[in-house]
RNA sequence: GGAGAAGUCGCAUAGUGGCCAUUGCAAUAGUCUUGAAAACUAUAACCCCUCUGGGGUUCGUGGGUUCGAGUCCCACCUUCUCCGCCA
């Protein structure tokens, strides 16, 4: 949510940023609807003010009640008019989007997306090592017995699939790796809630856009299952007042998280992908303006470093304004070489979403001279524990089908090779 | 699931129908001090408008009663305690 007084001043920056995302919003309408609803209140708060003068006179004065009485029954007819506008406008601001910064590229859609670097060789693929094509990491899987989906069908349907092996043990060691990398910089890990409220599930965002229907939904209990622990991380603070001093507070959460995947027919069907259930390590800070830029290098730096430590290939994309998503201000995604598509296909991506979240949630904090203002919220991706296997698999994959264990989860697995 | 209690500033508290919500701690500024602590003084409760004097709004949320509601009534939400069930 943006704040209505930078939008009074800043009416035009608003615009660009709403024709920069796609989002078709009528921002005169808005701006409109506040002077509107300024022009009454003024208006009611004046009678009010009456009202109250009258009333503090003193006791048993039967005529000049009468008149106070009538002033209520006035500013009782007001008030419809009134509630009308604030809920048009409330409806309106809570789809304005937030701005992107300068330095975002300006795009349409994904296809204007700027490659930042590359790191690692993609040319590591199956081919260069002299046996042959790369196998796909289904096939690799059903050799050594690490993938059943077909099974999962069974049980669950579609888009679900048994983790099994040397398989299942590697998540742990990517969890431990993980926790290994950031508890040294200060992120707290937290195991949080995957069933949330519905007003918090609305709160953070996530369902303005028609992605309602994204999320699984608990009738009897009126809550939903999380897409991903940045719902319960992010909203943890919600309507509360933290300390500067305190501030960066970095938190790692691990969770399962659940997909409905509701608009992807036909997209990626096959395999675990894109799947209902997955697990994810994510990142979440919350940070005063003036850290949350340095705290989103800091991020991506911890992305790129997991990377790095597995040894996969991958590029850094800066994602230009069209592919933003309403709340970030910025946001930076990892992109894994998969080499059976032989293409890069995502697997991290970082956000900083500056006010737009906080200001919603109701998170602030209070600085040295008293003064309460939001915070910033920021994530990243540490890991998504699914595709990071995808990729270790087809990446790490042998000329006899087995996969090797990249070296740093080698001490974590307790083996070297999965056969 | 059953029965009770409670929600007021960052924290803790007072406020049982009538002046624009009390007090303490913490915070910020100042006085004093070589410096600090202590002490003292001042500031600040959410948000809106403003002619900068001030006005309005706000006591978990939403309704209601009243000339007037933190205070009375109703519903809801949340938390806690006890009982029952249970990993």
């Amino acid at each position: 949510m943006l704040d209505i007084n930078f939008i009074r001043e800043n009416a035009e920056v608003v615009k660009g940023a709403c024709r920069n995302k796609n989002v078709d919003i009528d921002v005169e309408r808005v701006l409109a609807l506040d002077v509107g609803k300024r022009r009454l209140m003024t208006e009611m708060e004046m009678l009010k003010a009456e009202q109250n003068k009258i009333s503090r006179g003193g006791k048993d004065n039967t005529a000049i009640f009468a008149q106070a009485k009538e002033i209520k029954e006035k500013i009782k007819e007001m008030a419809p008019e009134l509630e009308k506008i604030e809920t048009e406008l409330k409806v309106l601001l809570l789809q304005l989007p937030n701005i992107p910064f300068e330095d975002v590229p300006v795009g349409k859609d994904d296809s204007e997306n700027v490659v930042l670097r590359k790191v690692g060789q993609p040319a590591f693929s199956a081919l260069k090592r002299g046996f042959g094509e790369a196998k796909d990491y289904m096939e690799l899987g059903a050799a050594l017995d690490l993938i059943d989906t077909d099974r999962a069908a069974k049980i669950s349907g579609s888009r679900f699939g048994y983790i099994k092996g040397g398989l299942a043990v590697m998540e742990f060691a990517l969890v431990k790796l993980v926790m290994d990398t950031v508890i040294k910089q200060g992120f707290v890990p937290v195991i949080p809630p995957v069933i949330v409220k519905d007003q918090i599930a609305r709160g953070t965002g996530y369902f303005e856009a028609s992605d309602e229907k994204e999320a699984y939904h608990l009738p009897d209990d009126n809550m939903y299952l999380v897409g991903t622990s940045e719902q319960s991380l992010v909203s943890m603070y919600t309507d509360e007042v933290l300390a500067e001093t305190d501030l960066p507070k970095r938190y790692v959460g691990f969770s399962t998280c659940f997909r409905r995947e509701a608009g992807s027919y036909g997209k990626d069907t096959k395999g675990i992908l894109r799947v209902h259930q997955f697990d994810k390590l994510e990142m979440v800070i919350f940070s005063t303006p003036e850290q949350s830029k340095d705290e989103h290098k800091l991020l991506l730096s911890i992305e790129e470093k997991l990377m790095k430590a597995l040894k996969l290939p991958y590029q850094v994309i800066n994602i230009c304004t069209g592919d933003l998503g309403r709340p970030a201000a910025a946001k930076f995604d990892i992109e894994a070489w998969l080499p059976s598509e032989k293409r890069y296909r995502e697997t991290h991506s970082t956000s900083n979403c500056t006010d737009f979240q906080a200001r919603r949630l109701n998170i602030r904090y209070k600085d040295k001279a008293g003064k309460t203002s939001f915070v910033h919220t920021l994530n990243g991706t540490a890991f998504a524990i699914g595709r990071i296997l995808i990729m270790i698999m087809e990446n790490y994959q042998q000329k006899d089908g087995s996969i090797k264990v990249p070296k740093v989860l080698q001490k974590y697995c307790g083996f070297k090779i999965i056969k």
